[in-house]
DNA sequence: AGCATCGTTGTTATAACATATCAATGCCCA
DNA sequence: TGGGCATTGATATGTTATAACAACGATGCT
């Protein structure tokens, strides 16, 4: 629960209107979103912050939807590549894309207390990476941008 | 070994000089370079590349300098939190600094192939995801930034 | 319908990364 | 010279992730 792109929002639309958007994307696309991958990222845009792949597990696996890592890892890969969920590198753990369809290269504000994360857009090309990398003859194919701090909930209560 | 900044240099004097720097960092900060924590950031500048904690270990133990992983993780811990060395999250894994002293927000590139690392700068608070923060009214205490690719080298060899 | 194919799922086992805890040592300084 | 504190040694365990292979199931072809 919590914040959510760090302000209050309609939830339940939210998670609806997404769950549509992936599985129009799915379908066109030839994607399978099967039912352990369609409640995964059920899961993790009702989550709304990062979720480890064990704590994914265990909602999977309370509801009868397998209950070993591959499970979790496989729903997750698959999410992933089909664009329609992120990983934290700095976390290791997870989150539903909230916007899925664009083709995006995110980058995260992850709050370290609560786990909330929200997810903007970056061009890794434009940035003083992007520069560094062609001055070096780089070829950027995946770029990792995540600020870790704190949200706005967050710093009011002191945490 | 291999592509250092992804291009030839002296690597030996790289590394003389990067340790000369580490020494006066700690000595100026009262800050105990220890021998197994010299002999790792020894290690990991000559490797030049990303090398995970575990194998970090294993040259430490082949030289007999501990043997259990804890030895290898204190010695990242401390090295990382001088700023000597920097975690590389897309990988799980640790690169020496070449550059220590300078407060840095780093950034990096990383070569998917030979695991080679070329450090540049960021300045989080000057991107788009520093904008996008202060609009949500996100603190931002520490950033990630890394792009995973090819380096020049690895991009001829078509690897 | 029969059946080949291929993606998906179930399951076991293990690999890779990381930390908690507590005892022992060694350094600095009053 | 002894108290305090950072460091190291060692055992155990926790957490994250993948390899490997068998079984299932949808799809498409004839």
């Amino acid at each position: 629960m919590s914040a959510i792109e760090f302000r209050d929002h309609d939830h339940a639309a939210c998670m609806r209107s997404t769950m549509q958007a992936a599985e129009a994307q799915c379908a066109a696309r030839g994607l399978r979103l099967t039912p352990v991958r369609r409640r995964a990222l059920e899961i993790l845009l009702a989550e709304h912050r990062a979720l480890g792949a064990y704590g994914l597990l265990a909602h999977l696996s309370a509801e009868g939807l397998g209950a070993q890592p591959p499970v979790a890892y496989r729903a997750l890969d698959f999410l992933v590549k089909a664009g329609l969920a992120h990983k934290i590198e700095a976390l290791n753990a997870y989150v539903g894309c909230v916007h899925p369809g664009e083709d995006h290269a995110p980058a995260f504000l992850i709050c370290r207390s609560c786990r909330s994360v929200a997810e903007a857009e970056t061009s890794p090309t434009k940035s003083r990476l992007g520069d560094a990398a062609r001055a070096a003859g780089f070829r950027i194919e995946r770029s990792v941008v995540e600020a870790e701090g704190l949200c706005p909930a967050c710093q009011e209560t002191g945490a």
